[in-house]
DNA sequence: TATTGTTATACTCTATAACTATA
DNA sequence: TATAGTTATAGAGTATAACAATA
């Protein structure tokens, strides 16, 4: 769509002050980032973002957080590394965020046996308490997302990312 | 299913995450995060960056200031605040984002005869050209993300996302 | 009063590097 | 030497708030 790609002043603007002031159509020519997947990939994830943190915020839990409460969870003993390279979060910022994690008691790291340089992590009882509301707070921004893409887009979209 | 705790599991030992073509399975269960797609569109968002940042990194071109650039030169005379709401770029971030390329001498911002409060944006010659080459390179980082997802799922996804 | 653009602050995220302790 | 984890720094991105000029 938009293909136009004329250089003079393209209908910017809404000469009509009073009637148009929240107006919904942007009324302007993506011109090239239509053909760029990224540019529709971070306006999806911004709006994701959002909605996902404006819904837990009650707990106090960000995206990157609950995803480490989740892999630890499923995957009690693992290691800062495996949790790492699992989520694409870099060591040095999983440390602090993990410190966030431990000092509200959700978290430990336990010293491994075999591996001295190693910590294991677990979720705390509490921990756990916690991951269970998150994961229902999740679930409904879940569904918010679903009703905005349309569940036949939604389907579509976690299809064919899921498993890629 | 792996509800496994097995503290000799060895890391699969990617070596960057944007680097992760196409390894194998996880061998860490992701669980919950299966059925939430905020988390694989952000992964895939994070290798769309990382591959567009290095593809202009020799034209220093950030995505987000490629996304202006290419607004800015299908809409001239736009303002700060339209720009900023097509883009949903925040209006302090982009004033820096526009101190910036202004700078660079790629970007002027012209008082509006109609509007004292308004800057009309332009390309300057300069800003022009180096939007071209970064066409040019952009291009480029889009053929290998559609590389990377495989035709099919590239158009699946460029076509629910663009006219949503 | 509201809007446009600017400046400032704070916090998060990303990318490095340097360091320790273990292997 | 290499790896696991920590600390530190710098740069972006994000979210606010306050402000001046203009409407």
């Amino acid at each position: 769509m938009t293909g136009s790609k004329n250089p003079s002043r393209r209908a910017v603007a809404l000469r009509h002050p009073a009637a148009t002031q929240r107006s919904r159509r942007p009324a302007i020519a993506l011109d090239a980032l239509n053909s760029h997947l990224g540019y529709f990939v971070r306006r999806l994830q911004v709006w994701i973002f959002q909605d996902f943190i404006r819904t837990l915020r009650r707990i106090d839990i960000s995206p990157a957080q609950f995803s480490a409460l989740v892999v630890i969870n499923a995957n009690g003993g693992l290691s800062q590394a495996e949790l790492g390279t699992t989520l694409g979060i870099e060591r040095a910022r999983l440390a602090r965020l993990l410190d966030r994690l431990q000092g509200r008691g959700l978290v430990e790291r336990l010293p491994s046996d075999a591996d001295g340089r190693r910590h294991e992590l677990e979720l705390t009882p509490r921990g756990r308490s916690l991951l269970a509301r998150a994961k229902t707070l999740a679930s409904r921004h879940e569904t918010r997302l679903m009703q905005k893409l349309g569940a036949e887009r939604y389907e579509l979209l976690i299809g064919a990312l899921r498993n890629w």
